[in-house]
DNA sequence: GAAAAAACTTTACGCGTGATAAAATTAAGT
DNA sequence: ACTTAATTTTATCACGCGTAAAGTTTTTTC
């Protein structure tokens, strides 16, 4: 027969004996046609693996059936882990994930919105580049499109942020961290292109005055995002010089940290809580290879379950009722102190 | 004036004073234009930020100018860093780049590719689960779609593949490893998901003949792809048993070694050169964290800029002269001897 | 078992663009 | 200015599906 001449969906809707109409309907929504040609359609579509044209579906839809997804960059595990979660989340409720990673930097994080743009996907979740972003054109696309940020906050851009309490988590390490030995100095970029960064610097300072301690700060040169590099290269050079504030060191995340880390190794400093140890370091994000430098980092763990489960939920609020009240929502969530060797 | 109602190209060649045939000729190719009747279009365009509707586009095209980019675990920062190159010479190429990864398992390799096939792309790049892959459904999908294998080859799939050439740099550091020390064993997992711990396994073997020692085997348990919790877990199993068949040790992958590496500082076994040294690990790969491991990973680097060149140039061949003769097309590319403190 | 409701069929149109043939215009060369 | 080639305009169809209206059949309700 003509099996194999199944182009669209009239042609389906033949050989499955049911009109057209209804067999849109079906692929709309299974359960709006009745059981019986339901069951017609599926023993068609067994037989037959037709798949309706996702382009012409589209045409007419002002919004598709899909949800942008942007992170700063993927090369980055932490990220990847969390994009990978979301993607989860949204096949979940229905959607397509559409993933993209703006590794270029801000241009090429306008460069995906203008993809996505062209896409007409029903919501976006993004985790900003950071201060470096072009705000405006950031802004003008949260005003066309549903938007939800997450991870890096963007004052007052998009319908709402969900990101990690900086001023908790910071607390609790430094807190930790001072109970049980010296008091940590920061461990920090210069010119941090990552909000969160310059939350957590000032996190540091206010949990380190309630442990009425003196704050103090290591910042390094360093451009981009190959931290590890900069906490390297950086810590070789600290640890050369020998002159460092405290023998606990807090870094700003834990990408710093591992290098950090591998600088203190090579230059044979011992590092953790035993007797023969003469330096400490902690980090911050609970990265995929902190439970693997040596020794282990102790660190913090971003509750990203949380955070990827209200921004996803938020943008679908925002995609289902389109003019609601626009009260931008916004929720912090609670890091969990992970100690290991290394502090 | 009515600016913002632009919502075809009707609309934008009426503004812009060009009939819209023109226009979209203009769309396809810009050159194919008079240059006065181009700049016309240009003009406008800078006025009213139009731009063509991409799914009446592709409606009626029968291949579209994405290109599908198939990496197995984007969590894996090796994939990472591939599929972000990968991504560059696509663009280069004036094609769209879509990427997806198969984390969910063969399972989700399938839907993938199933994904792909909604969107029409013009050609597809994939780098496979592994052994595990669903072959018919790899097979039927590239049949029907320009697809080249990179990374992992699965046999006769698709119209090509590129890789490295584990037989060459196996070699090169076994050789390396006999000639500065103990011959090495070979660490890997028993049931390998990638064909390259397959051929690494074979090569090491023919490379250890070559060297007149015996090959032994350390074979750990393990699924999946936590390959650093398995070196870890079963390197501490090992360490604490005590009887290493060597005291140097290949693994089949950094990841396995970052694992291992952990282990034995956390047994306070000594890795490296240095006479105080009771251990030397090797791996392969170049893994983005195998400089900040303790000490840093002598490893082999897949020159993966040649293996994404040739998989991107012979994509676009195929896209270019789809009815080509069928002949398939495959490079192997050899791997660089990286030396750190390790080994 | 009849009336009401629900689901389906038929018919027809619209979406925004690509493509093409024939006619009209413009540019280039002499 | 005239010829010729190149380009643009006009007009029309195609693509595959969503959707609305009107009519028909099936199922549910009492």
């Amino acid at each position: 027969m003509s099996d194999n001449s199944i182009k669209n969906m009239e042609d389906f809707a033949a050989v499955s004996g049911i009109s057209r109409p209804t067999v849109s309907k079906y692929f709309n929504d299974p359960k709006s046609v009745r059981a019986s040609t339901r069951s017609k359609i599926e023993t068609a579509l067994e037989k037959y693996d037709y798949r309706p044209n996702i382009y012409a579906i589209n045409q007419n839809r002002s919004r598709t059936k899909n949800i942008g997804l942007v992170v700063p960059n993927m090369t980055d595990p932490f990220f990847a882990a969390i994009a990978r979660a979301l993607e989860g989340l949204i096949l979940d409720a229905g959607f397509s994930p559409l993933l993209l990673s703006s590794h270029g930097g801000a241009d090429q994080e306008v460069a995906n919105l203008e993809s996505l743009r062209a896409i007409k996907p029903a919501g976006v979740l993004l985790a900003p580049w950071g201060r470096a972003s072009n705000l405006a054109e950031v802004c003008r696309f949260a005003d066309q499109i549903p938007t939800v940020l997450f991870d890096a906050n963007l004052d007052g851009v998009g319908a709402g942020f969900f990101g990690s309490d900086n001023v908790q988590s910071i607390d609790l390490i430094v807190d930790y961290l001072c109970r049980s030995g010296e008091a940590p100095a920061f461990f920090e970029m210069e010119n941090p292109i990552n909000p969160n960064a310059l939350r957590r610097r000032t996190a540091y300072v206010a949990a380190m005055e309630r442990q009425n301690q003196t704050a103090t700060f290591i910042r390094v040169k360093g451009d981009g995002w190959d931290f590890e590099e900069i906490g390297y290269r950086e810590g070789l050079r600290l640890f050369a010089q020998g002159d460092l504030p405290s023998s606990t060191i807090l870094c700003s995340n834990d990408r710093l940290a591992i290098g950090l880390l591998a600088a203190a190794f090579e230059r044979d400093i011992k590092v953790g809580l035993d007797s023969d140890c003469s330096l400490r370091i902690a980090g911050h994000d609970d990265h995929p290879f902190a439970r693997y430098t040596c020794p282990g980092l102790t660190t913090i763990a971003q509750d990203y379950a949380a955070i990827g489960a209200r921004s996803v939920e938020a943008i679908l609020k925002l995609i289902h009722r389109p003019d609601q009240p626009k009260t931008r929502e916004m929720a912090l969530f609670e890091g969990r102190l992970v100690m290991r060797g290394s502090a």
